[in-house]
DNA sequence: ATTGTTATCTAACACGATTTAGAAGAAGGC
DNA sequence: GCCTTCTTCTAAATCGTGTTAGATAACAAT
């Protein structure tokens, strides 16, 4: 055999199949067959198989990602696309979807979605074959619809936590509604009139305010006007919360309670009310939203609605996978329950709902 | 020409460089020299290029990924493996990673590598040539001997952070040594002499604990023993450092003051403190490491070491693309500089150090 | 001896792109 | 008219794997 130069833009050169072949004594069809366990249905004697076997492990063979995906259709790469790393809660997500994904042979190839340019290089991506499927946290509209196309086109996709902006996409998602009013409706009950809110500024990009519209809808149950000068929308980060929060100081009457968006900004609106001298919970009661571990080390420590990240991972990656392997009848939505976690912040009962307080 | 059923697991059927060649009325080659903007030196006419790109966008034509890295021995895909998500500073890093990797056509594939299940897969994955180059953070022993197979195979791997654990593999690292001996002189000049360290169990699995090295160097060189008794060990987690802290506070004699390993495990020290009455500075000053946001909406303020996040990861991006097109001669450690950024947390005087305080 | 059956393995094609080597035609110089 | 040169394009090989259709030999049944 005649060693050729390494071709092209080659740095060293990985075993093929045809040398595992070799090595083994057998063809390269035999080598495929026992290596993707299909030896036994298809009467590769157990002898042969072994032969097979030990000469791929003294190459340490690794059969090419490339060539394997451009002949199978298949990459079992999962892509699974966030719009930031900087959650706490990402962390516990990310876990179950890897966790699950392995069990099914399929890995997670996490992309970043922050920014519009690498919106469109995850599309070019996508499209060019990169994963099997997609998850996705709250599509803007723009890159909701180039989704849609990848959908149309067979690719599932799962949108997670929020509802799908398309009926061609999935949903894993989190009774947000139902926790900004379950929220606001404990402020209500521990007699609050003047309850505020903060916002993300992200979700004017979405059709939907699933938060908000749950906190608006517990005030009109309970026949509170809606102030909109108790509303106040920001960056959903540590110091938007701080900012949202000044500016609602900074009003002649001030709010006696304030349901916020996230347990990130709470964290942020927390430091707001210190650095003003205001006492919490007793001048000014605070809900947060998601239930991350750093609402435990805060003081005080943060009442929030808390719900299972670890289950939203898992349920998106299931949904792909048995789309994939077209198992049974796809759900189009699944709604996850949330809870209120009642903790210090909010001056209410220390407990964990489903309990019904005074 | 006889439309075939769609084979094997294909869903659907995405358009291919022939179907654009035959739209435009060229061969395959011509599409596929224009379009990967090789027309001009080829000489193909400014007509027919039009032509082509023309045919692509209207079939909205995208190259195969796998067919094109089977061919070209390039995936154009850096793989960033990362121990933790839920660091508010990863964001940062990958944020820098991601601009730097678009800028020059690349991608990046974001992999857990929490678990060694999901190290091994990636091992798999990485040595089928799911991307060009490695970028990752502090690796076990084990992990750091496959990847040392990768690098002697020709594929660049660069050690974020920390010190490579093998010399095959190039660093982009920070001065953590450095980091722990200002810190820890810092509180030895604000006059404290037991001051204790609070470090991270995940060193353990690593030969060097480079800032815990800092913390010891700057007791000895001001004439302090150093009291295994006034050194925790933990989780690096908001838990973590709760539970360090907690340890800390049962001794008999309790130390002044407490360096910690990141400004995570920071903030859970500090509600430790808060639960047992311990008023910060006052009876306990206390310093990070890290430079996160949070650090800055904590009470008091957090005292930290920072460095630049951003500078990491376009650094080891660059690192990793230099090698991967020959660039230059790669260079074998970075090292990015530290710097005290006095807040509250340690009763020092407020200013961002590179001054010379009382 | 022929036919059929079973067990085991292989030759050759296909996947979709890039690249090498060279073809076809026009233009220009003699 | 013949040779060279330039411009513009293409046929065919190639990357490493998976898969289809069929080869070969051994053995049993008739």
């Amino acid at each position: 055999m005649v060693k050729r130069a390494l071709p092209h833009g080659r740095a060293s050169r990985r075993p093929t199949s045809a040398e595992v072949a070799a090595l083994a004594g057998v063809s390269r069809t035999t080598v495929s067959l026992v290596l993707n366990d299909r030896g036994g249905e298809l009467g590769i004697s157990a002898e042969t198989r072994a032969r097979v076997a030990d000469a791929a492990a003294r190459l340490s063979y690794q059969p090419s990602h490339a060539a394997r995906s451009l002949r199978r259709w298949r990459t079992n790469v999962i892509a699974l696309l966030l719009y930031t790393l900087d959650s706490f809660y990402n962390a516990e997500i990310i876990g179950a979807a890897h966790a699950a994904a392995l069990e099914r042979g399929y890995s997670l190839n996490i992309m970043s979605a922050k920014f519009d340019e690498v919106q469109r290089r995850a599309y070019s991506l996508l499209s060019g074959g990169v994963a099997d499927g997609v998850i996705v946290a709250a599509p803007p509209a723009d890159f909701a619809a180039d989704l849609k196309k990848l959908a149309e086109n067979g690719m599932p996709i799962v949108v997670m936590q929020h509802h799908s902006p398309d009926p061609a996409l999935q949903a894993v998602r989190v009774d947000l509604e139902r926790g900004g009013y379950v929220a606001t409706r404990h402020l209500i009950d521990l007699g609050h009139r003047r309850i505020a809110h903060i916002g993300s500024a992200s979700q004017r990009l979405l059709k939907r305010r699933e938060r908000s519209d749950g906190y608006l809808q517990a005030l009109q149950d309970a026949g509170i006007a809606a102030d909109p000068r108790l509303i106040a929308m920001a960056e959903p980060s540590l110091a938007g919360g701080f900012s949202a929060m000044q500016e609602l100081l900074a009003q002649d009457e001030r709010p006696s309670a304030v349901f916020v968006y996230s347990d990130q900004m709470a964290v942020g609106a927390l430091h707001a009310l210190r650095k003003h001298g205001v006492r919490v919970p007793e001048e000014m009661a605070v809900v947060g939203f998601d239930g991350i571990a750093l609402g435990g080390f805060v003081t005080p420590e943060l009442t929030t609605v808390d719900y299972s990240r670890a289950d939203i991972g898992r349920l998106a990656v299931e949904a792909v996978i048995s789309r994939l392997e077209g198992e049974a009848e796809p759900l189009r939505e699944q709604v996850l329950p949330v809870r209120l976690l009642v903790r210090e912040s909010c001056g209410g009962v220390r407990t964990v709902s489903d309990g019904e307080g005074a």
